[in-house]
DNA sequence: CACTTTCGAGAATGACGTTCTCCGCCGCAA
DNA sequence: TTGCGGCGGAGAACGTCATTCTCGAAAGTG
């Protein structure tokens, strides 16, 4: 801690980094050069705090320590504690979601994608060491949709993107099922995933029933390509 | 509002409450009278404050004021509003469960056990006014999930064990896929059914792709049923 | 050097949950 | 009737936070 506010963030602080970790670090970077060298700092330390603790109810003294900032100029940079969290997460997803994409395109099967996409959000929500931050993005995802429904949609949008792009390929490529329309298909799925990864990283899971992503890339699937034949009656 | 604690609880408040918000009240009144009549008290103001206004955030001072009782003795019954919460919605859904099982054990087929079930938890999240209390749940779920995910798995358990038998009949007749454990298949249908419930009651759809029950449900069908034939590879 | 803007330090405020203290009230035994 | 033990009502007190407000001290500008 108390590090020097020069270039490398958080080498010590992706103790359990995997490449991936790293790179969406970097393109983080890379995004807030863009910002406000000002908001920078918050978000930076934000950032550690959340990567360390896998929380994100730190408080905002905490922070201000952290960023060697005040709280003055807190909040002149942020209406609010939840604001701050809010422009962490988007950044944190959009650059992930454009991590996946670019990793995902080289791929030119769909459902490979979709697959792909699967473990690798699975994954990293139960990475139980040092990715804290993948933790506390499950976590907070939860209070965003609680506090700020709308919020929540616009800050998942690249990852639906993403889901959909697939879905679509897959669509034209007839792999997928076309009695759903491919929006709603890829909103079905991306909460089918989001929903798994958080009880995945949460541990909320039931004792006897280990909901591993090969199991639940089965059940997608199955939901993507659609049923054998239509099976039994649709109840009234 | 100040309602008279005369026995009509919720009358008004469900302007949109169908027949089973009413036996579900029913029900929850037993469950209730079970309880020492002190614990009572609160667990009823509690209960009316949520489904009026939809949301966990009243203040304790409201409970009592509502519940003609002191904080005294409030912390005298429960340690703290969580464990209130958490009693509350543990007969909640106790009773939920119930209702629907005795609604559903009158199919013959599981199939359509399921799909009746979930209607039932899509619609009864979805009811935008007056059924705060079903809104208030969805929201809940997320809170006790961050907080006490062991607690989480432990409420739900009476769902999970519905769907588990539902999932268990379907394999035992053939209808359903059995690559799956059914223990898994069951939880992630649970995740999944949850996790729209959830989105569908905040609202937190995007905005072109309407989540219908219908196109859910086609969804897990083709995830409980399995895919028409193992289609292109699975990636590395 | 005056003057404005920027921001650090940290006190003040306001909401809440939770604890604690005082005291009346009720049943009960002599 | 009097004395007493405990239940529980009222509400003050405390601790933790987020958020605001106040006071100055640098730092850039003329």
């Amino acid at each position: 801690m108390t590090a020097t506010d020069a270039p490398s963030t958080s080498e010590e602080t992706a103790a359990g980094g995997t490449w991936r970790d790293r790179a969406v670090e970097r393109s983080l970077r890379n995004a807030r050069a863009k910002a406000a060298s000002r908001s920078d700092r918050f978000i930076r330390a934000a950032s550690e705090i959340v990567s360390e603790t896998g929380r994100t109810d730190f408080t905002v003294q905490t922070l201000i320590e952290r960023s060697r900032s005040s709280l003055r100029s807190f909040y002149q940079h942020f209406s609010s504690k939840e604001e701050l969290l809010l422009a962490l997460f988007e950044e944190i997803i959009a650059s992930s979601a454009a991590q996946w994409r670019a990793e995902i395109e080289t791929l030119d099967d769909p459902l490979s994608g979709l697959h792909v996409l699967l473990e690798r959000i699975h994954k990293e929500s139960g990475a139980t060491d040092g990715a804290g931050m993948n933790r506390a993005l499950s976590v907070y995802h939860l209070e965003l949709a609680n506090n700020h429904p709308a919020e929540y949609a616009r800050v998942l949008a690249p990852l639906r993107n993403l889901i959909f792009d697939l879905v679509q390929r897959g669509v034209a490529d007839g792999s997928l099922r076309t009695d759903i329309r491919p929006e709603t298909l890829a909103v079905i799925t991306m909460q089918t995933l989001v929903g798994a990864a958080h009880m995945h990283a949460l541990g909320a899971e039931p004792d006897g029933s280990p909901v591993d992503s090969e199991r639940l890339w089965d059940f997608c699937l199955g939901g993507l390509t659609g049923p054998p034949r239509a099976p039994a009656g649709t109840p009234r």
